[in-house]
DNA sequence: CAGTGGTCTAGACCACTGG
DNA sequence: CAGTGGTCTAGACCACTGC
């Protein structure tokens, strides 16, 4: 696919690499990286069919780590220097990767203080994924949201969730129904489908007795880190399900936010049915 | 509050290009800092209340000589390296603030070619305003949209218009009610709302002549180019009004789409109201 | 104070585009 | 081939954090 450092020569840090005085090859993720078969990839001198700058591939190494989960979401990870070190490269590359993880979401950098991965549970992010806002007053305004969960089971992928969440039909899925409400007031309802596997364990009780957004819990209780999603947004009517749990009369216009969130390398995690009441509320989107 | 190299004498060509043997001392970017008539702005050896980097200064006289018209939408700027002889700045200083103003979509980078300001007239950024898919197929694949004007009239700002286009009661404005349809089937019903002054001229014919997305007529037309937009989504529904023109039954479900659309340095210059039928098509939304 | 990320420069070379 | 943006390195210094 790519190659690291094929004509290290020309960069003048072979220096370091073949010095007598450093005799030893520590790290062995550098000499994967250095020593990688993949490096046989580079065409001698043809039309460059795959080229990869450097600081993609120290990206990927990075998302590597960051999906083995050997910095987990809140800590932190090592300076630009030592991972500079380790990957053999310049500060500067490095920096350019962290850059693009960091515009991406997935780390955070604190200057003075370091990088860190980057995490559902603070305060600041901890509306990225919900866009819904009260037309009045501004988010966190009405308290805190009241999260009620109606059902917590076991079940099977049918063939919508199997697509989803890339399972086979009839595969052990979670299911998860909960209301939200603001200021007393319930304005949405939630079904959400969770693969079986890495959320094994997972109780009602679990989710309504933790405090903070679900997708910290599911960092913090299953290593499960949520990093985008899409959603398909349209209007539909209330049913007799919305009517008894979101109080409005059958028919009325409900938001319909079907969502699919997933991990690190675009794995799909989670499948999510919200219903939401936009007679208060109001779902805000930027158009960049 | 921000300051920028003024003195060009100190580090105009002549200081550092006549005198290379001088060690990299001074720092000229230090130096301008320092020295810089308006660093009078900051205080001494206070708390650094404004700092403002380099390359952030120089985006924003970018973004001045884009606001002004310097270089028009489709257009070809200075190189790095001209701006930054320019600017007298180094070139990774003018990478940075374009790279800033590239990921922002103001401006375009080609390789080999040069940095373009953006536009809304190119095929790939067609879409980054209207996100409502066809739920089976890919944009475009129902053909190119049929665009029908129904109204195009001269009227006054009630207080919602000019709240949102930060107009005064009473001021002019022109009204836009379009329909589009994919397929031969009606989806989409817009209400525009434009602030008189800039768009003076703008008619029903020009509207219903002009081929290619609307954000682009008002580029070459009137000069204006819209940047970002913020949209509020709601479920409501149909009215009589919606019955006529989108052919729906009355109480139909429909996506309220509110968009404000800002030019540079967010100034509103459009509302548009959007309903979107969602029977056959879609939101789609990222979140990253 | 040391350590972190952030800014700025300088220079080399690479990939891409067009004449 | 020259000119553009893209990558990579090296080194200096700044702003911020916490001990």
């Amino acid at each position: 696919m790519s190659y690291i450092r094929y004509d290290s020569e020309k960069y003048g840090n072979a220096t370091y690499r073949d010095k007598p005085t450093m005799p030893s090859f520590p790290d062995p993720v550098i000499e994967s990286v250095l020593m990688a078969p993949e490096a046989a990839v580079v065409p001698a001198a043809s039309a460059t069919p795959a080229f990869s700058p450097l600081y993609q591939q120290i990206k990927g190494l990075i998302l590597n780590s960051l999906r083995a989960g050997e910095w987990k979401p809140g800590e932190l990870i090592p300076s630009e220097i030592e991972l500079a070190a380790r990957f053999r490269v310049s500060q500067g590359t490095v920096r350019k990767a962290i850059d693009e993880l960091a515009a991406e979401n997935l780390l955070l950098r604190k200057q003075g203080k370091g990088t860190f991965v980057a995490t559902h549970s603070e305060q600041q992010v901890q509306f990225r994924f919900l866009k819904l806002v009260p037309d009045s007053g501004t988010r966190g305004s009405e308290g805190p949201a009241q999260r009620d969960i109606i059902e917590c089971k076991r079940s099977r992928a049918n063939a919508d969730v199997a697509r989803a969440l890339a399972l086979r039909n009839g595969d052990n899925v979670l299911q998860v129904r909960r209301v939200l409400s603001f200021g007393g007031t319930p304005i949405i309802l939630e079904d959400i489908w969770l693969p079986a596997a890495p959320f094994k364990g997972l109780s009602a009780e679990q989710l309504a007795n933790y405090q903070g957004p679900m997708y910290a819990l599911f960092e913090t209780e299953f290593n499960v880190r949520m990093v985008r999603a899409e959603e398909k947004i349209r209007a539909i009517p209330a049913t007799s399900l919305h009517e008894q749990l979101l109080r409005v009369a059958p028919g009325t216009p409900l938001l319909s936010v079907e969502r699919i969130a997933y991990t690190y390398h675009d794995e799909p995690m989670e499948l999510r049915r919200g219903y939401y009441r936009t007679d208060t509320h109001h779902y805000l989107n930027a158009l960049g």
